[in-house]
DNA sequence: CTAGGGTTAG
């Protein structure tokens, strides 16, 4: 028997086990490549995976379950049509037990009911989820004589994905005597939705060595396995070639991979080839925007699919609350919250409405969703906690994680970058530590290197500089440019030139094009009226052609967005703002408020005229809000770069000279400006 | 018997 197998049927048992990854560089293209002998049966497959231990698993003793034999006549006579028409029954019933009470005594008397029945037996099993009774199904399929056909063996295969026992399903599926696209559609797809991608792609190629032509369902599930650009083009043009580009499943797939890898130009041009329309396909492309902060773009095409006719589901919402969120579109946002109480109970959905909220410096509102949210995930604790934690509110941020260790999921990494930001905030060193500690001791989370950051943060707000170094030299990953810029901010808060120069030389070392280390610098310098060195800073950016980018801060207005960059005159009331400006300084100055200079320097390649400050954006969309929002509005504002200190000063003397709540959002904090101070606690 | 889109930080 061994002979026999040996000799007729090896080929197609080879096993399809993976080789390991350093392999080889992309099998996949070189099967594409060498594409249109697909009707050609490559048998020369077995050999360099024979060492796997998955062969192990095949040992000869195994083998007899299949039906690779030939051997007819082993087939026993099928069951009374009484017993197979009682366990169809049982199985549509859902009775479980009784339906594995007729399958015990047709093993009794030796008798096999038809693929059907026991195909309706496997569902009954997933129904219950009873992986004991699957795998006595599964015995009883292979004893002694019964020689399952393909589409029963895909069957349990799918049944083994299913309860994700991924081993026992690739053990059943190595075994099979013939595997047609179904059996291998279903690995492919079990490995993809593992993330196992390695493993997706290369049975992707053994598919094709075996001669299998793939179809929409293998290559939507193969597509999602996708890393590299090279592949992906490799299977679109595929894909093109056998004309399955029109399938919307297929099609959706590439966008979500082409946007994956940061490829919008082709996935948008994907999109536009769409002919027959799919709201699938369109959320495809508004989440591809959306997701890489597009929110334009994601915007504008929600339009069009409305305008198309395509009814907004869950999935749309949540790419446009997205794209909401990053353009900071309050308004905007409720509106879509009107759209969202039709899908009352849905947890994603609920997430990014609650972010969107958050990102939009409007608690009161993002508690009320938190509170009303009746399921809440990691995500949804984490979002709250870090957005009560950027908005200045690190008590509450704080309060709310004792509460989720109560009642909540378990924190993750996520969790903990909120948790520390808001220690950092609210300048809380030794609860940092504790927390930092608890991360790994208690909840097993390895600190990364935003934790270490957010420690970073924490020391250099209460002016420990040297625990600082300390714990950067502690870091179990190489320090990056994040991680020397917050070294270098603490320095320019404490005035520490040396220990700042240090950090700039480091940062520039990774990166000489940091904008932010050249201006971080200047500003220190000149604080310390270091004169020639803000010079040679000066000189070292114009040789490497570096240009601040300019300020820039946006306002909505009547459902309007404003916007206002540095030296651009260009909005239609610029006059009568700077008018107001120019009044508002002189009742300021009254009070007590002196231009900090320092921070003429933040424009070096600008005019350097001393009043450059006075026209910075923020000031102007401060008075422009004031001017035309009522009393009781807030003033939400929305920067590309961080706020300067003179503004800063600026916009808390004047929410308190107007009696106004202003909040500032850049591009990592939130400032809440009301009655002279910032939640910042002056510390950014 | 095999296939799709959405959420937190940086």
């Amino acid at each position: 028997m061994l002979k026999l197998i040996a000799s007729s049927r090896i080929h197609r048992l080879h096993p399809t086990v993976l080789r390991p990854a350093h392999d080889s560089a992309s099998p996949l293209l070189k099967v594409l490549s060498s594409l249109g002998g697909l009707s050609r049966r490559n048998t020369d497959v077995g050999g360099s995976i024979q060492k796997s231990k998955h062969l192990l698993l095949l040992q000869p003793t195994t083998l007899h379950h299949c039906s690779y034999s030939g051997n007819s006549s082993l087939v026993s006579s099928h069951s009374l049509p009484t017993e197979t028409e009682s366990l169809l029954n049982f199985c549509h019933q859902r009775d479980l037990p009784r339906a594995m009470h007729v399958l015990d005594a047709m093993e009794r008397r030796r008798v096999w009911a038809d693929a059907i029945a026991y195909s309706e037996l496997i569902k009954c099993c997933l129904a219950h989820g009873a992986v004991k009774e699957g795998k006595r199904v599964h015995r009883h399929i292979f004893s002694n004589g019964y020689h399952p056909k393909t589409f029963l063996i895909n069957t349990l295969i799918n049944m083994y994905v299913k309860f994700n026992l991924l081993e026992e399903a690739h053990v059943l599926f190595d075994k099979m005597p013939e595997r047609n696209v179904v059996s291998w559609t279903t690995m492919i797809s079990a490995y993809s939705n593992a993330k196992l991608n390695d493993r997706a792609v290369r049975l992707l190629v053994f598919m094709f060595r075996d001669g299998v032509m793939p179809n929409m369902f293998t290559f939507s599930s193969v597509l999602r396995a996708c890393e590299r650009l090279s592949d992906l083009k490799q299977l679109h043009s595929c894909i093109m070639k056998v004309g399955l580009e029109s399938d919307v499943f297929v099609r959706s797939a590439l966008i979500d991979v082409y946007s994956k890898l940061g490829e919008l130009l082709e996935a948008s041009s994907v999109f536009c080839e769409m002919v027959t329309g799919d709201s699938v396909v369109w959320n495809s492309i508004i989440a591809a925007f959306a997701q890489h902060s597009d929110g334009d773009e994601a915007l504008h095409l929600y339009k069009s699919m409305s305008r198309a006719g395509f009814r907004s589901d869950q999935s749309t919402l949540t790419s446009i609350l997205r794209a909401c969120t990053s353009l900071s579109l309050l308004e905007l946002g409720r509106q879509v919250h009107v759209l969202v109480l039709k899908f009352d109970q849905d947890l994603i959905l609920n997430n990014a409405l609650l972010d969107m909220y958050c990102k939009c410096g409007s608690l009161e509102d993002a508690k009320l969703i938190f509170n009303r949210m009746t399921k809440k995930d990691v995500i949804s604790w984490s979002t709250m906690i870090a957005g009560l934690a950027q908005n200045g509110f690190s008590m509450e941020a704080l309060n709310l994680f004792e509460s989720m260790k109560v009642k909540g999921p378990k924190p993750n990494h996520i969790t903990f970058i909120g948790i520390l930001f808001a220690c950092s905030h609210a300048g809380l060193v030794s609860e940092g530590w504790i927390y930092f500690r608890s991360m790994k001791n208690l909840y097993g989370v390895d600190p990364e290197r935003e934790h270490y950051g957010c420690m970073l943060d924490l020391l250099g707000r209460a002016g420990m500089l040297d625990d600082m170094v300390k714990l950067i030299h502690e870091m179990n990953c190489e320090p990056d440019v994040v991680t020397w810029r917050t070294l270098l901010d603490a320095c320019r808060a404490r005035q520490n030139v040396d220990l700042a120069t240090y950090a700039a030389k480091k940062i520039l070392k990774l990166d000489p094009h940091d904008t932010g280390a050249y201006v971080l610098l200047s500003n220190i310098y000149a604080t310390s009226k270091r004169w020639n060195e803000v010079a040679e800073v000066r000189k070292a950016m114009k040789i490497r052609g570096i240009r601040k980018e300019p300020g820039c801060s946006w306002i909505e207005v009547n459902k309007q967005i404003h916007a206002f960059i540095l030296g651009d005159k260009s909005h239609p009331q610029i006059d009568e703002i700077n008018r107001q400006l120019n009044l508002f300084i002189c009742r300021l100055t009254g009070a007590g408020y002196v231009p900090d200079t320092n921070f003429v320097l933040q424009d070096l390649e600008g005019e350097q005229r001393e009043d450059s400050l006075r026209y910075h954006s923020e000031k102007l969309a401060i008075v422009f809000g004031i001017m035309s929002c009522p009393k009781e509005k807030t003033i939400r504002i929305w920067k590309n770069l961080k706020i300067c200190g003179d503004c800063h000063k600026f916009a808390k003397l004047i929410a308190k000279l107007e009696q106004r709540h202003i909040v500032i959002r850049d591009p990592i904090r939130y400032h809440h400006f009301r009655d002279g101070v910032c939640s910042c606690g002056d510390y950014w």
